[in-house]
DNA sequence: GTGTTTAGCAACGTATACGTTATTTTTTGC
DNA sequence: GCAAAAAATAACGTATACGTTGCTAAACAC
C-alpha cells in the first residue's frame, strides 16, 4: 500500500474523538462561557473556519445542541444562540425540580451509604466552606456538583440525561444571577436535609424537601429576572 | 433563464418538508409499527436506498434517533434497533411519572375550564367506551391520547418534548403487554380522578393522583414483564 | 418618489467522492 | 491441519461539489 503520505488525511490522528463530537464539546463550551453570547450569530462556514474543520462535523454538531435547546439553526442565517427569557428559566425549573425530585425518591428507595453518598456529602460540605470564604464562583461550582452527583446516582441514565440537558440550558442565567442575590445560605441546610433523608431511606421526605428545595430557588430566581429586568440571558 | 429540464433535481418539489424530516418520520415510524423489530440490523446504505435518499439524510435522521434512545449506531454494523428490557421500562416509567406529575401540577395550578380539558375529558370518555366494547386498540389509542394531552396542555414545551421522547421508546413495549395483563380497568377512574383535582386547581392531589397512577401502571407492566420473561421488546 | 418586479448572490440541503479503519478471508508457515 | 499474519473488502467519517432557495438590492414603471 501506499500508506506513506500522511499529511492531509482526514484524521489528523490526534484525538481519538471524532471531530463532531470536538466540534460539539468546543461550540457547546463557548455557549456556556458566553463567547457566543445569547443572540450571536455565525454561519455555519466560519463555525467551522473558527474550528479549523469542515462544514459536514459543525453541521452535525450544531444540529446536536439545536435539539438540545442551546443554538436554533435559521436557514440562510445560520446558527443562533437561543437567548432564555424568564419563562424559560420556569419551565427550565419546573423541569429540574420534577426529574432531580425523582432522582432523590430513587436513591433513598436504595438506602445508599455514606461511601456511596461521598460525591454529595462533599459537594456539600465544599459549598459550606466556600460560602465562609465568601467566594461564589466555587460555591456555585459546588452546588452545582451536588445535584449533579445526585442525578448521576440516581441510577436511571435516561433521567440523568435530560437532566444535564435541562441544566445547561439554564446555566448561563444562573451563572448571571449569582452575585445579583442574596447570599445562597439555605441550600446548604435544605442539602444536608435532603442528604438525611436518602441515608435514612425515607424516599417521600428525601422527595418532598428536594421539591420544596428546587421550588424555592425557581422562586428566588424568577423573582431576580423579574427585579432587575434582565430581558434575556 | 434554463430552468427547462427538472428531472434530476435535488428537492423532487414534492412536499415541504426536507428529506431528513422525512426519512426520520418514516424510519421512527418503522420502528414504532414493530416493521424494524428489536435488534432489527441495516447499514447506513440500506435505509438510505429503502427510502430512496443518499446516506447524508439518513445519517442525520438516524443521529438524532440515537439521541433519542430508539436506535444506536454501532461503526461498520450500521445502526440498530434498541431493545427494551425490563429494567428500561422501569427508567421509562420512573421519568413518565416524574414528567407527568409535574404536567398534572403545573396544568391544576392554572385551573383550566372544561373547554380546555376537553381533549383529556374526550379521551377518557372513548377509553371507557372501548373497554365497553372490548376494543384494546382502541382503549391504548385513547388512553395515548389523555396522557399526551396532558402533556400538551401543562405549557411546558420543554417538558413535553422530553415526555414525548421517553413515551416513544416505551410505545413497543406496551403494544405488546396490551394483550397479556388483565382488563386495564382502573385507569379511568384514575384519569376521572385527576381530571377533577385540575378542575378545582387542587395541584397537589393532581400531581399525587396521577403519580400513584403511573406508579401502579408501572409495577403492573414490570410484573408482566417478569411474569412472561419476555426478554426483550 | 414610491412600490413592484427581477436579477444576482450567498448560504444551505443534498449528493457524491475519498481516505481510513475494522473485519473477514486467504495464504503461508509450522 | 491449525494458527497467525497479511491483504482485500466493506462501511463509515469527513470533505467537497452542485443545485436550490431565500434574501438583497437595483432598476423600471406608475
Amino acid at each position: 500500500m501506499i500508506a506513506s503520505v500522511q499529511k492531509k488525511a482526514t484524521a489528523p490522528a490526534a484525538g481519538k474523538k471524532s471531530l463532531v463530537e470536538r466540534a460539539y464539546e468546543q461550540i457547546k463550551q463557548r455557549i456556556l462561557d458566553n463567547v457566543y453570547h445569547p443572540g450571536f450569530q455565525a454561519l455555519e462556514n466560519e463555525v467551522a473556519e473558527e474550528l479549523g474543520v469542515s462544514r459536514t462535523p459543525v453541521r452535525e454538531a450544531l444540529i446536536r445542541l439545536q435539539h438540545e435547546g442551546l443554538v436554533e439553526l435559521i436557514p440562510r442565517r445560520g446558527m443562533r444562540v437561543v437567548p432564555i427569557v424568564a419563562s424559560d428559566m420556569k419551565e427550565i425549573y419546573d423541569v429540574l425540580t420534577s426529574l432531580e425530585s425523582m432522582a432523590a425518591e430513587l436513591l433513598a428507595r436504595r438506602k445508599p451509604d455514606d461511601l456511596e453518598l461521598e460525591p454529595m456529602i462533599a459537594a456539600t460540605n465544599d459549598m459550606a466552606q466556600a460560602l465562609e470564604l465568601g467566594d461564589l464562583d466555587a460555591w456555585a461550582e459546588a452546588d452545582e456538583r451536588y445535584h449533579r452527583s445526585l442525578i448521576d446516582l440516581c441510577g436511571n441514565r435516561r433521567l440523568a440525561n435530560m437532566a444535564n440537558t435541562v441544566r445547561d440550558q439554564g446555566h448561563r442565567a444562573r451563572m448571571v444571577t449569582l452575585r445579583l442575590r442574596k447570599k445562597p445560605v439555605a441550600s446548604i441546610q435544605e442539602h444536608q436535609d435532603v442528604l438525611e433523608a436518602i441515608r435514612s431511606g425515607d424516599w417521600q421526605a428525601a422527595r418532598d424537601i428536594h421539591y420544596a428545595h428546587r421550588k424555592r430557588a425557581s422562586v428566588e430566581l424568577t423573582e431576580i429576572l423579574n427585579e432587575y429586568r434582565l430581558p434575556q440571558l
